[in-house]
DNA sequence: CGGATCGTTGATCAACTTCAACGGTCGTGG
DNA sequence: CCACGACCGTTGAAGTTGATCAACGATCCG
């Protein structure tokens, strides 16, 4: 499967009425990036001016907080959609990494060929809504994991939701996501969780 | 001010390029209603129909976990929307409780009615969209917050960026919704977080 | 082959929860 | 208009969850 015939089948999948006109006006405007495993694709303190779809790899956003420790914000591998959403949106300074987990090949589409998209296409305005409406009811799903579930059941719960993720991500990755450290994580897998009596 | 330069003002907030006309013509769209303190404008189990915005009263979106406690997931007064938004976006069934904090006027939008404003007007897709957008990056910031701070840094952070929302929620709200029990919260304010030696 | 990277395990520790008891205030029915 | 319960917040003691620390083991590349 050549990349366009990948990219048909993304958009038809939110857009089934898009036709391969217009599939291909829009693939025009995406430039496509071989990246090696370890590059960074945004950096803290420069603007996110691209957005990117993952075709072949995985990537993973990560924020490194006043003790220096690393945490996950978003994973994306084939099929997945990744930036820094908050400086990408609003153009302004990103305070994320994301970098390359494996040898990967993406989609780039700028900020601007984004917006120019929109202004000739309706269709094309309506999908970026429904993508932004998506994005927006599966982060909330994340936030009432984080506010109602235990580590151990946040673990189970993702692991059942998405198994072809847990595969793929390092462990101290998944924890770092999960909102735990790898040792607790290492414990919840090996049952070593000490409970009382 | 009456309801429709409530209205007016606040998608010109999004949209300063909104024409009065068009302004009015989605006004034409919502039902302006009164609620009473206490009640519920959404349900679990019942499809959020509708999308509301808050003219004037405060609002609280919560989900009930398996041990019976209330976690809040959204808040919203005057000028912010409110539903529950995973059940509006996809027309499934809520999980999640939507109640009137103070006697209130809202404006509600219907699913259909939406979907038509914005198949008849280009700029209403575009208003949705970039509302989509920034309800992510919104959520995302908060789910930062949640793997990044500490309880006590959570509620400083809160109170700074929200100063209103602080004063009109009762602390049980705000502390379901920063992710701790009242008690830790009223701790955090009395500053009796007992400090090692 | 050798360091770097990633995961494991147990002991100790800190952040936050749970539980229990109590005090204040608000609103509603008598 | 008062009284009484419901609701909300406070405080301290004890309990849990998950973090931190430290040491070690495995694996993977270069």
């Amino acid at each position: 499967m050549n990349t366009f015939d990948f990219f048909l089948t993304h958009v038809r999948k939110r857009m089934p009425l898009l036709t391969v006109a217009e599939a291909e006006m829009m693939f025009a405007s995406f430039r496509e990036k071989r990246v090696k495993k370890r590059q960074l694709i945004v950096q803290p303190g420069f603007v996110a001016r691209s957005r990117h779809l993952v075709v072949k790899g995985a990537f993973r956003a990560y924020v490194v907080d006043e003790k220096g420790e690393d945490r996950t914000i978003q994973l994306a591998i084939d099929d997945w959609w990744i930036t820094d959403y908050n400086s990408y949106v609003f153009q302004a300074p990103a305070t994320m990494f994301v970098v390359a987990l494996e040898d990967s090949i993406i989609l780039e589409l700028g900020y601007e060929e984004e917006q120019s998209l929109k202004n000739s296409s309706r269709l094309v305005e309506t999908f970026f809504r429904i993508k932004a409406e998506r994005w927006a009811a599966f982060l909330q799903r994340r936030i009432i994991a984080g506010l109602t579930q235990s580590a151990e059941e946040r673990y189970l719960d993702f692991l059942e939701k998405y198994p072809l993720l847990v595969q793929r991500m390092p462990q101290y990755v998944l924890a770092s996501y999960l909102g735990m450290t790898t040792e607790f994580l290492s414990k919840i897998r090996h049952h070593k969780l000490k409970k009382k009596s």
